[in-house]
DNA sequence: AGCACGCCGACT
DNA sequence: GTCGGCGTGCTC
């Protein structure tokens, strides 16, 4: 066999393919291959194989990984798109696309060298003869041998080479295992339970271990610690030590909860209006070519029954189907819909899984066994066999956009791309569509389909509480009007929801007399308040200056600055309802396992009066019991910086007012503000969305922000403060120089200016539309380039990250 | 991203 | 005199 050549793509942040050479002609693109890199042995994806010789010497490929390609050629494609497009390297592309346990991981696991000469204890004899058998990785053994004898015995027995490191490919998927407590095997609970005095039946771990035996062991340790105050780390250890229980490491399952009942004959018919989107859709299936929709239609209005039918095409065509929803923990009932309907047709990815479950549901769409993939994000690269159709639910929605680490990339525009690259159709949800989606509607490249008509009920009364006027008219948080509804409400032994959104860290400036907050002059976004140095600043244009002390609208001296979490407001309406039990919902309280549907759960079945959350509580689950919304400051959102200020607030207070009383019970959304004129205000009290896009749409254009142009954010990272901020003013010379006439702002810190020991500093540019993956490279290549020609000494100690078409 | 190579301060 | 700090540069 002649000499081939392979590019391989590593997952690290270097933007560039190396060529390797190899004389296996198995070698297809979309395999991984073990190959030498630098003077260690890497995981690298083959994503092109050629014959033309390279002109530096190049090195052969060890070992081919996979016998046949993990990635088909149109998802390698996405990769290589999202590479160019999001400025990352196409390893970090590849990488997020593939499932954990197909990755690019490798582990170091000991050998022990034969025949050496050493004097050694038997205890050190068994440590050697422990690493032989059990082929201990790396990690292990430093787990195991933390400290003591056995710590310097091996860092001993590495420095003389008695033990030598080996780096392998790691391709097995294993169960994740997790610490589980049971009672010790030949312990009998009861007797040793009697043979306590009074006394030490009062002790807390006692107690914890009496708990224990009437539980159904062996349970998880986090499980346990979480159940009961009673199960401290102390008091379970202690009783371990008393012999009673023991630790053993099991596997876990991942939970099937989003699975639900399969009821295929439960498939509604459509009402006309669905009827009529469902046809277009049809009607673009069959022509099997790409086409994009945009579905938009009111909470309730019946979307997810018009994906339903619109995939039962698809699979009645041979083809498959792909659904990304937001966030799979807080959209059970949707899940739980499209297995009743589709059964074991489909294939649910969420986090939940472990990495086994990960890798069984990624081939069981591999092999075509499944044709249906369903998850958040990362779903979007399913390797769902000739697809047909994709559904984004609740297309707006920010958990689609990437963040940390690269790829940055956003699952509706991956997905978009995914669909013309394969010829699938796509589906658009939401009833608060996001701009850039209104804006493709306008220029044609989506077709709009519209579900008007809410066929459960109708649309909440959405009503608007000037705080101006409520001034002297307050309990806590509450205006008098929200405090009797709230009551009258509790005494009808109706559920109550506060939403009160404390996003964010930075705290903003507001006038109690006339409500104005205080306004950057160089972009259209609210100033930050910046408590310690005691100024106002604009992220994006680097304006700021000292903090007002008086209003500069009506000259007041009544400027307070603003900002308090959930847990303040949750004080305040317990001492205002003592009777009333409380939930709380925010960050905080759901981030243990199954958090939100535990929290969900409990307020569902009535053993709660009153749920306090952030933006959490908006999404997911209907109460039925909850005759009262209300939105305690509606204001915190359009202080965030941002220009997407006023989309989101129409997207969340449109979200709060689908959560109060379908069905029977009618409901009332109370919205507390400082700013009843607002547009979103304005258009959300009377579920107007298109009077609201059309303003918002307005403004954009004037101030040049997406829609109208592509914003690509640049953030600088280091330990040194001096260094972040001059290596970032060199950038911004450098893309002066290169971008023309494309505003460039900034540089500024960013709004959290220093984070887990880095500095951060941002700038960012608006870029004509025209620009595309090929043409965003290209610029940023020059950029780089030129950057690179003008850098000061120690840049190298500065990050740069790139971020394009950022969501912040 | 890692990770090795290389040049200047606190120790035996 | 050495050990080790982290700044710099490279990976086919």
């Amino acid at each position: 066999m002649n000499k081939q050549f392979a590019d391989i793509a590593f997952p690290t942040a270097v933007r560039q393919v190396f060529t390797y050479e190899t004389r296996d002609d198995s070698i297809k693109p979309g395999m991984r291959v073990w190959v030498p890199l630098r003077n260690e042995f890497a995981i690298g994806m083959v994503v092109r194989v050629h014959d033309n010789k390279p002109d530096f010497e190049t090195r052969p490929i060890e070992r081919i990984l996979d016998s046949d390609p993990i990635m088909n050629e149109t998802v390698l494609n996405l990769t290589e798109w999202i590479h160019r497009f999001y400025y990352c390297s196409w390893g970090e592309a590849i990488q997020a696309a593939l499932p954990v346990g197909l990755n690019f991981s490798s582990e170091k696991r000991l050998r022990v060298k034969k025949g050496f000469k050493a004097e050694i204890t038997e205890e050190e004899l068994a440590i050697l003869k422990e690493i032989e058998e059990k082929s201990i990785t790396l990690k292990e053994a430093e787990k195991r041998w933390r400290d003591g004898k056995g710590k310097t015995f091996f860092k001993k027995a590495l420095q003389h080479g008695w033990i030598t490191i080996w780096e392998e490919p790691r391709q097995k998927v294993d169960f994740k295992k997790v610490k589980h407590w049971q009672i010790k095997k030949g312990v009998d609970p009861g007797s040793v339970l009697e043979g306590l005095t009074e006394n030490e039946r009062e002790t807390k771990w006692v107690q914890a271990f009496e708990k224990l035996t009437t539980l159904d062991l062996p349970m998880p340790n986090s499980e346990l610690q979480e159940m009961d105050d009673l199960f401290t780390s102390y008091s379970l250890n202690r009783i371990e030590k008393e012999g009673w229980i023991e630790s053993v490491d099991l596997p876990v399952k991942g939970e099937e909860i989003y699975k639900g009942v399969f009821e295929p004959e439960k498939l509604n018919s459509l009402l006309d209006q669905q009827e009529d989107a469902f046809e277009q859709i049809r009607d673009a299936l069959d022509a099997e070519t790409f086409k994009s929709f945009l579905l938009f239609g009111v909470t309730g209005s019946g979307k997810t029954e018009v994906y339903i039918h619109a995939l039962k095409h698809a699979l009645d065509q041979g083809r498959g189907g792909l659904v990304l929803v937001p966030e799979i923990a807080l959209t059970p009932q949707t899940v739980k819909r499209f297995y009743q309907i589709f059964g074991d047709q489909i294939a649910v990815l969420h986090s939940r899984l472990n990495e086994r479950e990960k890798y069984e549901a990624w081939q069981s769409l591999k092999s075509g066994e499944k044709r249906i993939a369903i998850g958040p994000r990362s779903a979007v690269f399913a390797p769902v066999e000739n697809l047909g159709l994709i559904v984004v639910d609740e297309e707006h929605d920010n958990s689609y956009k990437q963040f940390d680490p690269a790829p940055r990339y956003h699952a509706r525009d991956v997905a978009i791309m995914r669909a013309h690259m394969e010829g699938a159709v796509t589906i658009l949800g939401s009833a608060t569509p996001g701009m850039v989606s209104v804006q493709a509607v306008k220029e044609e490249k989506h077709t709009l389909l519209h579900l008007p008509i809410r066929p459960t009920g109708t649309m909440p009364e959405v009503s608007i509480l000037d705080m101006k006027e409520y001034k002297s008219a307050m309990r806590g948080p509450l205006t008098v009007e929200l405090y009797d509804e709230t009551k009258k409400a509790l005494d009808r032994k109706e559920q109550v929801i506060f939403l009160y959104n404390r996003r964010g860290f930075a705290s903003f400036m507001q006038c109690e007399d006339c409500g104005h907050i205080p306004e950057s002059p160089e972009s259209s976004t609210s100033l930050t308040y910046h408590k310690r140095k005691n100024i106002l600043l604009d992220h994006y244009s680097g304006y700021s200056r000292r903090a007002d002390s008086r209003c500069e609208m009506c000259g007041s001296s009544n400027l307070k600055t603003k900002g308090s979490g959930t847990q303040q407001v949750e004080e305040q309406v317990q001492e205002l309802f003592p009777d009333a039990r409380l939930l709380r919902m925010d960050m905080d309280t759901t981030s243990g396992k199954d958090g939100h549907q535990k929290i969900y759960d409990q307020f569902l079945s009535g053993n709660a009066d009153i749920l306090i959350g952030t933006q959490i509580v908006a999404k997911g689950l209907d109460f039925p019991n909850v005759t009262v919304v209300g939105v305690v400051n509606a204001d915190t959102e359009l202080a965030f910086p941002s220009f997407r200020a006023g989309e989101r607030m129409y997207q969340l207070l449109s979200q709060v007012a689908g959560r109060a009383g379908r069905a029977e019970k009618p409901g009332v959304v109370y919205v507390q503000t400082w700013k009843p004129d607002h547009p979103a205000i304005k258009c959300a009290r009377t579920h107007d969305f298109k009077t609201f896009a059309r303003y918002e749409l307005h403004q954009r254009e004037m101030l040049m922000f997406p829609p109208y142009s592509r914003m690509i954010v640049f953030q600088f990272k280091s330990q040194s403060w001096s260094k972040v901020q001059t290596v970032a003013d060199k950038f911004c010379d450098a893309m002066r120089m290169v971008v023309g006439e494309n505003p460039v702002m900034g540089p500024s810190p960013s709004v959290i200016e220093w984070m887990s020991g880095k500095y951060q500093w941002e700038a960012n540019i608006k870029l004509d539309r025209k620009y595309n993956g090929h043409a965003i490279e290209k610029l940023l290549n020059t950029i780089f380039a030129k950057y690179d020609a003008i850098k000061p000494k120690g840049a190298g100690a500065v990050r740069i990250n790139v971020d394009v078409d950022a969501v912040e």
